[in-house]
DNA sequence: TTGAAAGCGCTAACAT
DNA sequence: ATGTTAGCGCTTTCAA
């Protein structure tokens, strides 16, 4: 627990000079003699600065505050891992936090990060959360949107074109002879959510096949129930559908526990189609498409984006990245 | 950004009557008059309390450092989570990092984390680690250890009994008729890692089935094509197996995405058993096995023990969860 | 080239 | 019941 005036103390020269020395901001400024004689004196007293003094004193944390709607969803952890080993590169550090799709926790969040004094944040926006976005642009805080955005807000935005994406992927199974296509979606009124949506909405209205009994809205914070009946209905036998879309990967893995657990039935022909990834499924089944989304792109870009902003950049837009379409093998393992 | 002495000079009191109010220490101390004062100043003024001063002069941070190997595998996604949101309860925030299961980065990790001054640690430690452990004991912060541990190393240990649940479900196995069985296990000389290929290894012995060739050790550095080679060995015709045993999510995610993209083929009786959850498979595939780890109560515990430490606690010790094994239901999709 | 000193915003011991 | 004051450990301006 050496302090800085320690080793002034040691060596016979003043705080103000260790600290230089040790900052490497020394330059011309200090003696090669003494300079030597401070790195030497922190060594031997196995120095270690002390950062939340040099935060107080300089304003910067070297902290971000990165929040994701839950961590334990495999897209938003692959998205923190890229953020963070990105981070490291400029010696940050990386406080994550889940809002559960919460206005009130992700305001809760946002004011306590504000407290420690993070130098910016990353966030996955829940609904209406553009007040509380708006406060960190009025404190002036850097600020990324990612995966999602708020209307209005003076902020980057880095996602995916999910409505083009979405048109794809939904004609491809139209295409292939789908007729009757399920899905099962967040009613969350979230851009993302809402441009999925409507891809499949517009997609099916096109060739005539919209029929709205097949769309299942689901309540974020009753999942669980919503999704296992939604599932129950869907794949009624007595008015079978041809396939599914899935809004979300935890949608997805949802329906296919509870396909699991009741015994339901999927025949050969059944189509799933499942935004973001589920790696371990690829090989399962001949008829289980993703959407899969450049997450180490969408992390990294926003992660410099922010670091860009620390820096005093002024300007923002948005960053959209390709997301394609990835059909499981036809080598299923049975 | 208003200062205690911003609201002190509006109110006409001092500093300290103000920090004693909003801190909520006013007991009996401050009369109730110049209390309403000060929190009606405070909310017209929209203070906010600075952290950073705060944590200089008390020395706690009010954050903790949770040091995972891969936050992107979704076991320790999950495991952050239930850790991250048990802290909030405690009004704890959370840096998470990743070490990749390298020393060195977790050498780093920790020397940044101490210098922030988080009040404890709650990591998964990587092969040889016990020096880095040891010199957070020595500075006195809270430590524990979680998913494995390190030898001679006095701290908390929160896990399951790998060795136990691996020989059932091994045991299994051999009672459902295979005798081939395969294993991929990463090289590691982590406990969990012992634990779990000796379980392998002691039953298949007890009854004369263990064949060294059907083991396959891999790298973590390069386990991407060592899965891959040991998959097509194990895989390969002239001597199939009976069924393998993959001693982490991620190893069967990746041996998964290689029988996919080589065209690898899997029998219907061949028998796949998974260490961790990979909820979506669930119903894909009757032979498929997993061993359930209780994350959330692995999360829980590991927090609730640092703040028994943070509070003073001195002592410490292991704490084992049960583990339970999986299999997939009889109604495949296909 | 170096020292002295102010001050970041807070808490807590002590004085009144 | 309240004010005063001394730091926490650092950076940085100003002087010497």
């Amino acid at each position: 627990m050496a302090s800085l005036q320690d080793i002034a103390t040691k060596v016979g020269v003043s705080k103000g000079t260790v600290s230089l020395v040790l900052s490497g901001k020394s330059g011309k400024r200090v003696s090669p003699a003494t300079r030597e004689a401070v790195i030497e004196a922190a060594r031997e007293m196995n120095y270690q600065i002390n950062e939340v003094a040099r935060s107080l004193r300089t304003g910067k944390t070297k902290i971000i505050g990165v929040i994701v709607t839950d961590i334990s969803n495999e897209f938003f952890g692959r998205l923190a891992f890229y953020i963070q080993e990105e981070a490291k590169k400029y010696g940050y550090l990386v406080i994550t936090a889940n809002s559960n799709e919460s206005k009130q926790e992700l305001d809760n969040l946002v004011t306590m990060l504000i407290n420690k004094k993070v130098d910016g944040f990353i966030i996955v926006p829940t609904e209406d959360g553009q007040e509380i976005l708006q406060h960190i642009l009025d404190k002036e805080i850097p600020l990324v949107q990612i995966d999602r955005y708020c209307k209005g807000i003076d902020a980057d935005y880095v996602g995916i074109n999910n409505y083009g994406i979405t048109v794809n992927a939904i004609q491809n199974l139209v295409t292939a002879g789908n007729s009757r296509i399920g899905m099962i979606c967040y009613d969350l009124n979230l851009n993302a959510m809402r441009e999925r949506r409507q891809g499949y909405i517009d997609v099916l209205k096109n060739h005539q096949l919209l029929d709205r009994s097949l769309i299942k809205d689901i309540q974020y914070d009753q999942q669980e129930n919503q999704i296992k009946d939604a599932m129950i209905e869907l794949l009624d036998k007595t008015n079978p559908i041809d396939s599914i879309f899935f809004c979300s990967r935890r949608i997805f893995i949802t329906a296919m526990k509870y396909i699991s657990l009741l015994g339901l039935e999927l025949s050969d022909s059944q189509h799933l189609l499942c935004f973001d990834e589920v790696d371990g499924l690829l090989s399962n089944h001949g008829k289980i498409h993703y959407i899969k989304q450049p997450v180490e792109n969408l992390g990294t870009k926003s992660l410099h984006l922010l670091m860009e902003k620390i820096n005093g950049s002024k300007d923002y837009g948005n960053y959209l990245f390709e997301a394609t379409e990835v059909t499981s093998s036809d080598h299923p393992i049975s």
